[in-house]
DNA sequence: TAGCGGCGTTTAGTATATTAAGCAAGCACG
DNA sequence: CGTGCTTGCTTAATATACTAAACGCCGCTA
């Protein structure tokens, strides 16, 4: 596999041009401008933004200093978000039934801002694999027994007095591998259901 | 507009060298065989890692691809690191010391939405009268003892198993007027302090 | 010992990124 | 109309990223 042929001008999966220039146009800089405060020419703008430049990792950041922004930002954008890798959508959560039993603080929980609920998890309770909430934080400190708590790629066992806190939209899943009952004391904000 | 000219703020230098070195050798990949999967020479493998060249975007990338691991993840180190998840016991952060000792989980809570706190009130603990702050929404459920709670003008003792939630700009009042400690959880949005 | 095959490094040449300067078009003012 | 200032774009020259090939080193095995 050696690379022979002259580069064909990347297929660019990324559009830097175009991000570059989106970022520039919203901020209402001209070429001129962000290549002042960059410290870059104009012309190395226009040429990037139209993609017949591909520009070095040093004077991007040198452009992306000018906005501010960072390289880590510019280019997480339509990236690769967390991937689900265990995403089972054939196991569909439900709280409250069976194994797992709550008992939420409040009941109309319109207009709130918080959730907070005693769960009760049955020993071999399991929540489930995938519990996609909309924009979410929650956190919880276990008062009981043992939890097994997965977010994203990692697992964790927890014990009593041990907590968590992670943001809603990463995967999750709650397990007691115990022969205890599991307690936990868990809070959502904005609520989730 | 005139651009002024901002200072470059220069950002925490990232080395992209270093990093790219390290990532190579955690995978236990030589020079070659990184070149070899990205499609580059070795020789340029070795020039990016001791710093003599500044690869282009589309070079880092092809090099990236080897791994493999997106510009995004690149350079996403030395960033805000992702928020912690799990929390030992021993983890919390100890804020206060007297009779009543917050155990909160998280230490940065900075763009968080979410405040969890493992509260424990010594026997005749005391909150004081009002704690007005500003607005938030707070609840709490008792895990241990008994709670003496004021929330405007209303008084209610709750045991193990109550729970309360309210708008945190009423002033309130914590009290342990039993002789057993008592352990509350407590989740506040958005944090308090 | 010689010889192989791996490693990272360096060098010389070439491809390309980047600069500095100039281009045409658009808008405002006299 | 012209003058001046803006915009984005393009080109010639220069700096540098990148390649191909060679170098020196180390640990093998015969």
């Amino acid at each position: 596999m050696k690379p022979r042929k002259p580069r064909p001008a990347a297929p660019p999966r990324f559009d830097i041009g175009e991000r570059l220039r989106d970022l520039r146009e919203r901020l209402g800089l001209s070429q001129r401008a962000l290549a002042t405060r960059a410290g870059v020419t104009n012309g190395m703008i226009s040429l990037i933004e139209k993609n017949r430049s591909s520009p070095s990792v040093a004077t991007l950041k040198k452009i992306l200093d000018g906005f501010p922004m960072s390289l880590a930002e510019f280019f997480s954008v339509g990236q690769p978000e967390p991937p689900r890798i265990f995403f089972s959508a054939d196991e569909l959560v439900e709280i409250g039934g069976g194994a797992i039993s709550y008992r939420q603080v409040g009941a109309n929980l319109q207009g709130k801002a918080l959730q907070l609920l005693h769960e009760r998890l049955q020993p071999g309770a399991d929540s489930g694999a995938a519990m996609l909430r909309h924009d979410a934080e929650e956190g919880g400190i276990v008062v009981r027994g043992e939890l097994e708590l997965t977010v994203g790629l990692e697992t964790r066992r927890l014990r009593a007095g041990d907590a968590y806190a992670f943001s809603s939209r990463i995967p999750h899943r709650f397990r007691n591998l115990g022969r205890e009952v599991c307690e936990i004391v868990s809070a959502c904000t904005p609520p989730s259901f």
